[in-house]
DNA sequence: TGACAATATTTGCCTAGGCAATATAATTAT
DNA sequence: ATAATTATATTGCCTAGGCAAATATTGTCA
């Protein structure tokens, strides 16, 4: 196995932040964040309410333990966030029959229409936050993520 | 100038998330702070709370306002890390007395101490998830992830 | 000097996620 | 079949950030 190389730590240590990964990670997720924040505030919707709205449009969940898998938070955050979305109309909720213990969600009719809507301004964002970047940037930017997005999520597991 | 390429959008339209760099950043991010607040757990520190110490403890800032811009938070949010880290007795306030408007911020002993151990912890999380990267690719994930944080940085001056 | 603008800090009101505990229901193993 | 385990949803308590308003202080300009 081809060994890791210590970028961080010993005498490798740079206090420059420009230069930490995990300060640009966190800085560019924030600033993504509130650009389409800035974005959707004429649909009555926040940054991060849309996921989940995007993940029952597309059929991938349909509870709330599932889209809160799908979209990688929190169960007791999901009910939550499901609450600020019925109360803006944009989801219900309905308790199964075949199973007592789980809530089905469902998009209104209003939340079907907003689901396609909000594409466009969430493509606008990235589009223009990846601007300067080439195909093959585009392709690694997006390999080099994932590639750190597992690691972290092994080593969350081994812990 | 170069035309700029529409990754997303139009008859691009790619549903599955893991094709998302916003998905990708979010999530990146997010899973890189729990890592690192599991490592902290045992200094009673939290993942957010190391950024403003470290910019303590370089002197890159010595004001709430300050440590606002330096570490890429509302100042409102910086108040109340303060407040935090004070009730910790990692730092201490101090009105200033040149300009009365200004509270100066120190690190207190115990904050100097903490700020020297816990660099390795943070680099430690740092290379697990960037464990198979080449010397290359980590040059490349930051340069990308400056591109896309400066990108959005202007995005945001504009509106 | 006095009005006005700019700056620093704090506070209130939001959204938002993590963890742990709880209640309920379904599943599995004995 | 009963007990133990597992899964679902919710709630309470915590940290945390953004925005706007309020307050105090300083600097500027007429």
């Amino acid at each position: 196995m081809r060994k890791n190389i210590k970028f961080y730590g010993g005498e490798t240590v740079n206090t420059e932040k420009n230069e930490s990964v995990g300060y640009l990670v966190t800085l560019a997720s924030r600033k993504l964040l509130r650009n389409i924040e800035t974005g959707l505030k004429p649909f009555n919707l926040t940054a991060n309410q849309w996921a989940p709205l995007l993940a029952l449009a597309n059929e991938r969940c349909n509870t709330v333990a599932g889209c809160a898998r799908e979209t990688g938070i929190d169960n007791g955050a999901m009910t939550r966030m499901l609450d600020r979305l019925e109360v803006k109309g944009f989801v219900s909720r309905k308790r199964s029959n075949n199973d007592r213990r789980v809530v089905n969600i469902a998009l209104t009719s209003q939340g079907k229409k907003i689901a396609k809507d909000i594409p466009p301004v969430i493509s606008e964002v990235l589009n223009q936050q990846l601007r300067g970047f080439s195909e093959q940037e585009f392709n690694l930017i997006k390999n080099l993520l994932q590639r750190f997005l597992i690691n972290g999520e092994t080593l969350a597991e081994q812990s």
